[in-house]
RNA sequence: GGGCGCGUAGCUCAGUGGGAGAGCGCUCGCUUCACACGCGAGAGGUCGCAGGUUCGAAACCCGCCGCGCCCACCA
């Protein structure tokens, strides 16, 4: 380091988040190691395909604990020098964006029906151009090391002609097929959406009961419904056939109330005989379950419910045009004027609601395109039952399965004009249909005019897709080559079935393999209070405004220690925490470049038993993080750092050989070796999960040959430096040290004072001076020259404090009294253990011998005192 | 209805068979020549409740209480 280096650095007294970290992203963009060349076969390159934001969003937290995570194993693998790529891609996001656009047009008084398809897409591209670069610019904050010269969205051109190609491959399969079927119609979308874009919440409601008379006049049968409006496309009514009560009526016929439609009393074993009067009304247009029942018997399929999710015409002039929830009232009226309402009660049930628009979803049938799922369901579920996927945690490859094992079919048309459009084309004059990536100019039938659905794909299909279409799929590319299949994919629990399960199916069927080896499930991060966070509640919290606030390796650590197996909630003691550790190291970093002899080599070069000890350490934090990593343990991994960091390095290492870089000759040039050695390490451990700090304190640390920090190597723990003598002698000395500190600060001797004593205790000659320095003692070895005022346990011993200047001992009886009371509780406490034959007898030897120990050391500490 | 998970210090959470821990907060002390976004020392816990297994349980098993999540077609 230079002299105004040094200067410089003296005076930056604090790690500066703000003036570092773009400095540390433009390093890292220009070096191109973000970029890895597709150059060789798969091998041991890396990958992991980050989840594509969608594109006009923002970052939200889950995208910071997601680019924690993956950014941490990204820059792990690539410093053990394996060719990696971290896969970059936005969403298109169908019904999202759209509704954007949409509101947009909303509020400047037109709709996108005014202004039609070709229009309305140029809006929503022109939005796209506006709001797109955002999120990358936001992960770039994060310091996500993605590959940003090869960005990829699910529109582009190359990966529109990959969504075509599956399409028309599973079509000619005969997975996919077109169907009048009772969809989730979204009234909000104007759209269907599939099952897993609904939710189910808890709605009060009124449970109806309504009396049907029977054609001949002679009696009736009452149904319960919450649904009274839906009565007008009743085609029958069901009952249990095992239920005596109505056995006879099954086959006869009751008029339908207000319509004076004539329904058939049908036995079907779906309806629960202890339900509500045990009659069911059968509305095959508007019920699933009803539709099911309707197809088995041939029920004539109503519907009395546009897409506008308003009455329709069908239901005649007096309810045409109604919303649901007057036309509900008006029916419930008229039912009482008819006289035929025989009751209702509160009735509070789980009710179907679109995920996107919010909005109660309307079953309709609806002539949609459908995909069969169970044929590739079945390889997709083998691969995580044979291990080939690994999902951590485990449970979730449970959560996958039962999901896979019971897969439904996929509704995937939308009716939204924000996708990809579906490759279908009808001939106008014929019934003929093309569906085709290369449809010809006209009907080879008939030779009329082709026109192409207007349908687009659910979004979720050409996500499916991601792992390979992004690498150049269906081309033989060499991307595709080099990092297919990908490594790890790390993704929130709720998108397991949406994504997850359907790129695992999709992967096997189009590129003959798993599209990655480990699922990693995160948390969700939840508002500190326990709320789910989202704008709507205001219980959102911008990650870029956390790391204004504290700096990106500080939100990285946060959310590495938050990231558990199960939900979090949002810690900023624990982003606080990794803001501590940046501005610790760095001032850490300081201390050394500014105290080490400038000429030592970085090199492990014990001198002391303090240099082994934390040369120990070190082996052993090394190891430890490894494993971690590989765990994806990542709370651990940035625990056991931050504890490495403040609890030996800088607490004590660093303290202890201050005296030593204050000296001179060789000891200071083998202490500073060590500590540059050690400090170059520990930059190099952190730096997958803290890289900006580390970044920039490699800058002073660095070989005039070597690069950046992101492309050097990561350490590997030296298990011939595991030392465990001097662990333990260590540990005595800080055990000692603190000890007397705390007698100290108890008795109250200030601090500055140098206070005299004798240590008592054998053994461990080589640390006492670290003691004497660390707890400000000095040790006098003439017995003779002062009287001993007062002793201090230590482990296994006593310090004898002697009389000298500033040492006034006022209070230290009672606390020795009451230290003296401690330890004989812990003794009684112990010796009743030994006591215990059964415990002797049974308890393995090392156990045994472990707590005669203990109880040996606190004997002697108790009568030292 | 089925499944999963959680209840440990004031708060957020580690610990999963042998001496109750961390961060934050709180108290006391310290302008110690890297850091006051600091350093040192402390206080604070019947480990949800009740049984069981074991020489030994915060941890393993059973039950109960409380909280959360996922899946599911009872009108």
């Amino acid at each position: 380091m230079s002299e105004p280096e040094h200067d410089a650095l003296k005076e930056r007294t604090r790690f500066d988040p703000a003036e570092v970290e773009p400095r540390i992203l433009e390093a890292w963009l220009s070096s191109g190691l973000f970029h890895p060349e597709a150059e060789r076969d798969r091998g041991d390159n890396y990958s992991i395909a980050f989840p594509p934001p969608n594109v006009t969003g923002d970052l939200h937290m889950g995208h910071a604990l997601q680019v924690a995570t993956q950014d941490t194993l990204i820059r792990y693998h690539r410093m053990l020098g394996q060719p990696t790529k971290f896969i970059l891609g936005t969403d298109h996001a169908g019904i999202g964006t759209q509704m954007q656009v949409e509101k947009q047009l909303a509020r400047e008084g037109t709709t996108r029906q005014a202004i039609g398809r070709d229009a309305f897409l140029e809006r929503i591209w022109a939005w796209k151009e506006l709001h797109g670069s955002n999120i990358v610019d936001q992960l770039k904050r994060l310091g996500a090391s993605l590959d940003y010269s090869e960005e990829r969205f699910t529109l582009d051109e190359a990966y529109a002609a990959a969504v075509m190609h599956v399409f028309v491959r599973l079509f000619d399969r005969g997975l996919i097929y077109r169907g009048n079927y009772m969809v989730n119609w979204d009234p909000g979308s104007r759209s269907a959406i599939s099952d897993l874009e609904v939710e189910e919440r808890e709605v009060a409601d009124t449970l109806y009961s309504i009396a049907y008379p029977f054609a001949e006049g002679d009696g009736e049968v009452v149904v319960a419904t919450v649904r009274p409006e839906t009565m007008l496309a009743d085609t029958a009514v069901a009952v249990h056939p095992d239920d005596e009560r109505y056995r006879e009526y099954v086959g006869r016929e009751v008029v339908l109330p207000l319509v004076g439609r004539r329904l058939r009393v049908i036995a079907d074993v779906y309806v629960k005989p202890e339900f509500g009067t045990g009659v069911l009304k059968i509305t095959p247009g508007h019920d699933p379950n009803d539709f099911e029942i309707g197809r088995s018997h041939g029920l004539e399929e109503l519907s009395v419910i546009g897409e506008d999710g308003r009455i329709s015409d069908a239901a005649g002039p007096r309810f045409a045009g109604l919303s649901i929830e007057r036309a509900r009232a008006a029916v419930v009226a008229a039912l009482e004027q008819e006289g035929v309402l025989r009751g209702s009660e509160p009735y509070t049930h789980k009710v179907p609601f679109s995920h996107r628009s919010g909005e109660r979803i309307e079953p309709l049938i609806s002539l949609q395109w459908f995909m069969r799922m169970d044929e590739l369901a079945r390889p997709a579920i083998d691969v995580v039952i044979d291990g080939r996927v690994r999902f951590h945690p485990e449970q979730q490859g449970r959560v996958y399965r039962e999901w896979m094992d019971n897969i439904r079919p996929w509704c995937i048309s939308r009716q939204l004009w924000w996708g990809h459009r579906l490759p279908v084309y009808y001939c106008d004059a014929c019934e003929e249909t093309y569906v085709t990536t290369a449809p010809p100019e006209r009907c080879g039938a008939c030779d009329g005019r082709l026109r192409q659905d207007e349908d687009v794909l659910d979004t979720w299909f050409s996500s499916a897709l991601y792992p390979f279409a992004t690498l150049g799929w269906p081309q033989d590319a060499p991307e595709l080559r080099a990092f297919y299949p990908t490594d790890v994919l790390v993704t929130g629990r709720d998108i397991i079935f949406l994504w997850v399960a359907r790129m695992i199916m999709m992967g096997i069927e189009f590129c003959g393999t798993e599209p990655f080896s480990d699922v990693y499930i995160t948390s969700i991060i939840q508002a500190p209070d326990g709320r789910r966070m989202s704008k709507s509640l205001g219980t959102g919290i911008d990650p870029v405004e956390e790391i204004d606030r504290h700096g990106a390796d500080a939100v990285r650590f946060g959310m590495l220690a938050m990231s558990s197996t199960q939900d979090v909630k949002y810690s900023a003691e624990k982003v606080a925490q990794g803001q501590g550790l940046a501005n610790k190291l760095f001032n850490a970093s300081r201390f050394v470049l500014m105290s080490i002899d400038p000429d030592a080599p970085a090199q492990a070069r014990p001198a002391a038993i303090e240099d082994r000890w934390i040369l120990s350490r070190l082996a052993r934090i090394e190891a430890e993080v490894t494993l971690r990593l590989a765990r994806f343990d990542f709370a651990h991994a940035a625990l056991g750092l931050y504890d490495f960091v403040y609890g030996e390095l800088c607490d004590w290492y660093l303290e202890l050989v201050k005296g030593r870089l204050a000296g001179a000759g060789d000891d200071r040039v083998a202490v500073s070796s060590t500590l540059l050695h050690v400090l170059r390490e520990t930059l190099a451990l952190a730096h997958p999960m803290i890289p900006f700090v580390t970044e920039e304190v490699w800058s002073f640390v660095r070989r005039p040959d070597e690069g950046l920090l992101v492309g050097a190597a990561f350490p590997v723990a030296d298990e011939d430096r595991l030392d465990p003598a001097a662990e333990a002698e260590l540990a005595w000395a800080i055990a000692a040290t603190q000890a007397v500190r705390g007698w100290r600060d108890e008795v109250g001797i200030k601090p500055k004072v140098v206070m005299p004593v004798r240590v008592l205790s054998e053994g461990h000659d080589e640390v006492v001076g670290l003691v004497a320095r660390m707890a400000r003692l000095r040790l006098d070895e003439g017995a003779e020259s002062a009287a001993c005022v007062a002793s201090v346990g230590v482990p296994g011993g006593t310090v004898e404090v002697l009389a000298g200047e500033g040492v006034d001992l006022g209070a230290h009886a009672d606390r020795l009294e009451k230290r003296r009371t401690g330890l004989r509780a812990e003794i009684d406490g112990v010796r009743r253990k030994l006591g215990n034959a059964a415990f002797v007898a049974k308890a393995p030897p090392a156990v045994v011998d472990g707590v005669r120990e203990r109880l040996a050391g606190l004997e002697s500490e108790l009568e030292a005192l």
